[in-house]
DNA sequence: TTTTTTAATCGTAATATTGCAATTAATAAA
DNA sequence: TTTATTAATTGCAATATTACGATTAAAAAA
């Protein structure tokens, strides 16, 4: 098993999920705070400042690539990353929605 | 290796991670959407509602309970389930931080 | 007391994720 | 052309997550 069973859910709860696994693990979010910081950058300079491998920034910059969130684009050798800016009001459009329910008073 | 390096990482990072980590597979997001809905249930209804495995969903709560996202209180042979209002404004309100830093117009 | 109800826990199997060395591919520089 | 430079990809090992049947534990009902 092991495998979730994503047709079970709805689309609504299938997308928070997989927008919320971008932000599942501190390298992503790291990554993320730093373009915030910097506004664009290359791969080097994030592997220079998070310090993991190479390879595994590159894995990491891909499923943010892959989600949206970021956008990549060719600079001689070297690729300048940045925050796609649509679809992050985008994604926060669908995480602000799901926080902000109402929360009954009368609780367990 | 396949183990995360959260000492490489800031405190505000892992919290962000660990706190997403909680919405990043659909059947916890149903868990809360059950939640806000009919504001307090217990485990069964969530076994009947979504359609999961009893000990599926016995794992999951553990989880969000573990995060301090919701509470559970024992009533007979029954466990009543509900969101906890101060750790969900908590977390919403590192969340939203977060999704709200501003971003720079000149992109790639 | 015995039986029923409810949920947690255990054990196990399958899949997913994380991390990195090594390699590859593509462009720039010498 | 040859040699850097940069990042993607491949292959692999280790750990984490998801799912569920079976069992256990605790309280309620008979």
């Amino acid at each position: 098993m092991g495998v979730t069973k994503s047709e079970i859910f709805s689309d609504v709860q299938n997308e928070i999920a997989i927008l919320a696994k971008a932000f599942a693990h501190p390298a992503r979010v790291a990554i993320l705070h730093h373009l915030f910081k910097v506004n664009t950058c290359i791969c080097g300079d994030l592997v220079d400042e998070i310090g993991l491998a190479q390879a595994t920034i590159s894995q990491h910059l891909k499923e943010l690539k892959t989600l949206g969130l970021i956008k990549g684009s060719i600079a001689g050798t070297s690729v300048c990353y940045c925050i796609n800016p649509q679809k992050w009001v985008e994604m926060k459009t669908l995480l602000t929605a799901f926080f902000d329910q109402d929360i009954n008073i009368s609780c367990c």
